[in-house]
DNA sequence: CCTGTCACG
DNA sequence: GACGTACGTGACAGGG
């Protein structure tokens, strides 16, 4: 039964195609299995809507909705103006195929689906929530697109579904400085690149808003253009008239389109679930029919697996998929079964392996279980752990369940299959996982990890963890251990789940590896980047594993006596700034300071974020700070806040209690670029450039009768560039052992070497990073804070003198643009899937492009320098304990130290060949001392 | 959970 | 005076 549309109605639109592209661009190209149909978008899209539905929970949820697409690319803009949206790119060829699926799709959650030849969907939204607007209802319109911020006001809202951000009145006076109904005069003027809207040449959102604001109406400045001051901005508004009154037509959406059905056809209806099951089985969604059925109760339709296709006649050697199935899982109880998949891993040759554990600090945590995955589909859980009773006692028993081996026996029968260097062992995040076995005396070799074939496969494309992997390479959504531990305060630990249960999460896990290895071990050798793989990522897990589990000595007592003297030192501050500005407030809230910075005490340069909020970061109190105590008071806040709490308070809690050192954790994976990241606690962040703060290095020590060493690539990311870019005077400099800024400096302001000054110095050293980061004028002028046009002519007599310079820049953006990736000298490849993106992205990618194999290649060579470290330092009482991105530290005992120095730096400085001779030197420095501070 | 801020190379 | 911008990370605090 039909309702009509009133007050206390909601109505929502979907702008659909904002929906296709973000899913399309979101999502690898992923096909239909059966039929190789593309489907990624598709995907996407259903994933959308779903989560859409999911949302409209409360009071707030819709009465009304609508999905409302395009139709068509002809419109009756095109009429007026036949170059409307005629620099739009072409629908990419896999995506159309795809979108009468999406029209299916909506249907099939049994949303309405609207679209007009003629109209584009902004003018079918625009007179839908026009129609609900005066009809006293609320309309929301999902969508981000600035084209139908002229709608809002009145009870229409926008809402920008991926950030979850409303936009009403006031955020669209954010975007244009108008208000919605002026926002059409100042589209007008400003024109739009993206639809090909011309406006007025020269003229941007900021002017225009500016202009409107003045004028009133876009009418009423057109007539007055001539009493404009500004004599360039008269004319363009005079010569342009015409121009932008048919661009002020071409923006403003139609709100009279001559629709076929009502209001009252939009209501919420509930999906109905056969229909919806129909369309997700035959779209051969595993993943989101299978949700979708469990939460509204129904059975998940059987999705048939594909037939294994012959291509040429030949045998498909891809592995056939076996659906997932949690109750073919086995529960190894006995000494007798635990036998059985010993050997036949022993006779596979290889086995998934995955551990179960109390926690996530492999050194700290117990081992609780361990499975094994030898096919497919098959995969049994062996519990050495659990505890009686879970759920119903509040504290749990100390009693151990029933059906487990104890951890001695487990692993009398594991060592020698984990140990066997015939049994390939198969892990994700074999890191962890042996650092844990390590904790048991097993020594788990050889292995793979499909954790870090992913990242020598896809870096740049998606994240490495196994629920990531396992949606989009296995399009199976694994058991979340959420559902198992819970969450926050209540959340229990692993050995605390019934084994029942834990079966099933657990040999999953297994399974999974096992299939991610068949599906990326063939990869590897098609995207060639094995030698990666086996040179660069394999061998350096084991030494990584190392280092973390020897750890480095930090002294408490240095770290609480620096607490307690900055803690003085801040409340000190504290009053004071509470005293300049006449009130007590919170000095790390930026949100309270910058009311009191600019309104308050009504201070110059005010910025508002997108929050709304002032913006006080360091560059801003600087500024500020030359004119006033207060701002530069609350600059040396923040510096004791930040040490105290980031360094001499949290580090203190990383120590740990049976060996009294700190034991960071890698993540091999972290960085897109080959760099490693530094987690709990981060160590590639302690503190050097100010003094207050590289004292904090005087906290990490060498044990007594030791030595920290540091030893430290001089330049590298530079050195790269000169061999990479061909630069002949750079590459001869850098043989010379010149200062390179200094010769920088004098190669492009003509200023003898004997006479160079430290500030032409350090302007030099400003733009050879710059160059490294991918260069503009805007950032080089930040960083220098010099205006854009000096900072430009920087750029254009540098590339002038080394022309090699602009040469690579061009190369590698133009190799990403056609390949999607970029490449190391080593072979790594870094995917750049934003590279040919429109808009604001291009920007990020290009540099980011011109970076990675600088970066890159940085991070290659000090990664091999790692893996040849524990071989050459083996009969050295040494031991590596960290890595900083171009620094590497040990610890020595005494007498070795020069010793240990001579081998580690002839590691590093050869650590490129034999594979890549480099044109110019890799120089190592090193340092020595009882504690980080001096040795570096 | 997200954002701003700030520590490092 | 179109637009937004140096590259790569992780941790902490505030605030909704």
């Amino acid at each position: 039964m039909e309702t009509g549309f009133g007050k206390g109605c909601h109505l929502h639109l979907i702008d659909g195609s904002a929906f296709i592209f973000r899913a399309y661009h979101a999502l690898p190209p992923l096909t239909r299995k059966s039929d190789g149909l593309p489907i990624g978008a598709v995907a996407g899209f259903c994933n959308m809507l779903h989560r859409y539905v999911e949302g409209n929970t409360g009071a707030d949820a819709p009465t009304h909705v609508a999905v409302i697409f395009d139709k068509g690319s002809h419109t009756f803009r095109n009429d007026m103006y036949d170059l409307y949206k005629a620099n739009r790119e072409a629908m990419p060829e896999d995506l159309r195929p795809q979108m009468p699926l999406t029209r299916e799709a909506t249907r099939a959650f049994n949303i309405a689906c609207k679209e007009m030849e003629g109209w584009e969907a902004d003018d079918i939204i625009a007179t839908l929530a026009v129609q609900a607007r005066e009809a006293g209802g609320r309309c929301t319109i999902i969508s981000s697109d600035k084209d139908m911020m002229q709608l809002v006001g009145g009870g229409v809202e926008m809402l920008d579904a991926m950030k979850n951000r409303r936009i009403d009145v006031d955020g669209v006076h954010e975007k244009f400085g108008v208000g919605p109904e002026r926002v059409v005069d100042v589209q007008a003027l400003a024109g739009d690149s993206v639809d090909n809207v011309p406006g007025a040449p020269g003229i941007g959102i900021k002017t225009a808003a500016l202009l409107i604001n003045e004028y009133g109406d876009l009418e009423t400045l057109l007539d007055r253009a001539t009493e404009i001051k500004q004599p360039k901005r008269r004319q363009t508004l005079i010569d342009n008239r015409a121009q932008i009154e048919l661009s002020k037509k071409l923006v403003q959406l139609d709100e009279n389109t001559p629709l076929d059905f009502t209001l009252e056809d939009l209501e919420v209806k509930d999906p109905e679930p056969e229909a919806l099951m129909t369309f997700l089985a035959e779209m051969e969604f595993r993943t989101l029919s299978k949700r979708i059925a469990d939460q509204i109760g129904v059975e998940a339709p059987v999705i048939a697996d594909a037939p294994a296709k012959a291509a040429d006649g030949a045998a498909a050697d891809a592995p056939e998929d076996k659906p997932f199935d949690p109750e073919a899982y086995e529960w190894v109880k006995d000494r007798a079964r635990l036998e059985d998949w010993a050997a036949r891993a022993v006779a596979k040759g290889y086995v998934a392996v995955d551990t179960e554990t109390t926690g996530l600090d492999d050194m700290v945590v117990d081992l609780v279980g361990v499975c094994l995955s030898i096919e497919p589909g098959e995969a049994c859980y062996i519990p050495v752990a659990h505890k009686k009773g879970a759920a119903d006692d509040l504290f749990g028993s100390e009693e151990m369940a029933e059906g487990q081996m104890s951890v001695d026996e487990v692993l009398e029968v594991l060592k020698p299959v984990l140990e066997d260097a015939s049994v390939l062992k198969i892990f994700q995040n074999a890191k962890y996982d042996c650092k844990i076995l390590k904790r048991y005396g097993v020594s788990v070799a050889p292995i793979d990890d499909t954790m870090l074939m992913s990242y020598a496969l896809q870096a740049g494309l998606n994240r490495h963890g196994m629920d990531a992997l396992s949606e989009l390479y296995l399009s199976h959504q694994p058991i979340s251990i959420k559902t198992l531990l819970g969450t926050g305060k209540s959340a229990i630990t692993f050995d605390r789940v019934p084994i029942e249960d834990a079966v099933k999460y657990a040999a999953e896990d297994a399974d999974i590896t096992l299939r991610l290895w068949q599906k990326f071990k063939p990869q590897l050798h098609q995207q060639q980047v094995t030698t990666v793989y086996e040179t660069l990522e394999r061998p350096l897990s084991p030494v990584l594993a190392e280092m973390e589990m020897h750890g480095v000595k930090v002294d408490r007592d240095t770290l609480s006596r620096m607490s307690n003297a900055f803690a003085q030192k801040m409340a000190g501050l504290e009053a004071e700034i509470h005293d300049l500005a006449g009130e007590n407030f919170n000095v790390g809230s930026p949100a309270q300071l910058g009311e009191i910075l600019f309104d308050k005490m009504g201070l110059e340069g005010g910025k508002r974020g997108k929050n709304g909020k002032y913006s006080t970061g360091a560059d801003v109190l600087e500024d500020l700070a030359t004119e006033n105590d207060l701002p530069a008071r609350v600059l040396d806040w923040r510096q004791l806040s930040k040490l105290k709490s980031t360094y001499t308070d949290a580090l203190q809690d990383h120590i740990n209690p049976d060996t009294g050192r700190v034991h960071t954790s890698y993540v091999q994976t972290g960085a897109n670029t080959g760099r490693l990241a530094s987690t709990d606690p981060n160590l590639q962040n302690i503190p050097v450039r100010s003094e207050e703060g590289r004292r904090i290095r005087e906290a990490f020590v060498a044990e007594p009768g030791k030595t920290l060493i540091s030893l430290d690539y001089s330049q590298v990311e530079l050195r790269i560039l000169a061999h990479i870019a061909d630069i002949e005077a750079l590459k001869q400099a850098f043989r010379d052992g010149q200062d390179i800024h200094a010769m920088t400096a004098s190669e492009m302001f003509d200023v003898p070497m004997e006479e160079m000054t430290p500030e032409v110095r350090s302007r030099a050293k400003a733009i050879n990073f710059g160059v490294i980061y991918g260069i503009s004028g805007f950032g080089l002028a930040r960083n220098l804070r010099i205006p854009r046009g000096e900072a430009q002519d920087f750029i254009n007599r540098y590339f002038e003198r080394f022309p090699g310079i602009r040469t690579y820049m061009d190369d590698t953006k133009a190799f990403a643009k056609e390949h999607l990736y970029v490449q190391t000298l080593f072979g790594r490849k870094i995917h750049m899937p934003q590279i040919n993106a429109k808009g604001p992205h291009a920007g990020f990618a290009s540099r980011a492009a011109i970076n990675a194999p600088i970066q890159g290649t940085a991070a290659d060579i000090i990664r091999r320098a790692m893996i040849r470290m524990p071989e050459a330092i083996k009969d050295l009482p040494a031991k590596m304990l960290l890595q900083v991105h171009d620094e590497l530290i040990f610890e020595v005992e005494d007498s070795a130290v020069d010793d240990t120095i001579a081998v580690a730096r002839a590691v590093m400085e050869g650590a490129a060949e034999p594979a890549i001779k480099l044109d110019v030197p890799l120089i190592v420095d090193a340092g020595q001392g009882q504690n980080w501070a001096e040795a570096h």
